[in-house]
DNA sequence: TATCGTTGTGCCTTGTTAGACATAACGCTG
DNA sequence: CAGCGTTATGTCTAACAAGGCACAACGATA
């Protein structure tokens, strides 16, 4: 099997709002890197444990909003079809983890002290 | 009248979750803030245009996820009472402003490449 | 041609959330 | 002491989101 998703974890999982059309969190981008793991959104769906119909929405949601499909389909055929993330798509995801990333990193600190006044530990 | 309030506007508005008890977005401390400048709950919901109830609950979901007031408040007495926010209220706008303001800062790059690839500015 | 596992939709039910409304307690003020 | 504007809380309902189920279309494969 193939390792499918290892990736470290994050304290923020940053949510963006570009125009009223367009938010981009985690699950979305967590569910297009599993569609590309596995060349399919039932697979995907159901690695992640979350319903077809939600998936699909989700992806759905995003083609709509960027106005060009995050990735592109087929019915039928070898396995009954599938899935595979266009170039925007692949891109998406390369820019939301160098945020993500670039966020924590530099985050750190003050989340540190959020936490701090929590008296609790982040996890 | 209080200048109230007048902040620049940020592209990531981020939302931490400390533990499972706390969640820290850009609405609790909006609402913060509009208490501190407003020294009341009901003037500050009123001016964000959101019911008292469910400015009361964001507040009281932060009191009991710290375990300690965010918000002192008074019922009855000179203009029917009012709120004043705790030390650790305080501390919480300045930490959420100083994180807000770091990843906003650090992120603009990446940013200005994901509202590229969706070709829309964002607002 | 029959089968199979997809994608893509529709419908209906349920569960959760948001809001409206009502009301009590409180303590200055006139 | 009556009035006022708060805080604080309960209840009821409407709106919306989520999920379940069903099913058609598709195209390689056997």
């Amino acid at each position: 099997m193939k390792p499918s998703i290892n990736r470290l974890k994050h304290l923020v999982r940053p949510r963006i709002y570009i125009g009223k059309a367009i938010n981009i969190g985690p699950g979305k981008i967590d569910l297009l890197r599993e569609v590309d793991a596995m060349r399919s959104i039932s697979a995907a769906a159901r690695s992640l444990g979350l319903p077809y119909k939600r998936a699909w929405l989700l992806i759905d949601t995003l083609n709509r909003g960027f106005g060009n499909p995050v990735i592109e389909t087929a019915a039928g055929g070898k396995g009954g079809g599938g899935a595979v993330l266009t170039p925007l798509g692949h891109q998406l995801i390369e820019r939301y983890d160098a945020l993500e990333a670039r966020i924590n990193k530099s985050a750190d600190k003050e989340l540190q002290a959020l936490c701090n006044l929590a008296g609790k530990t982040a996890d």
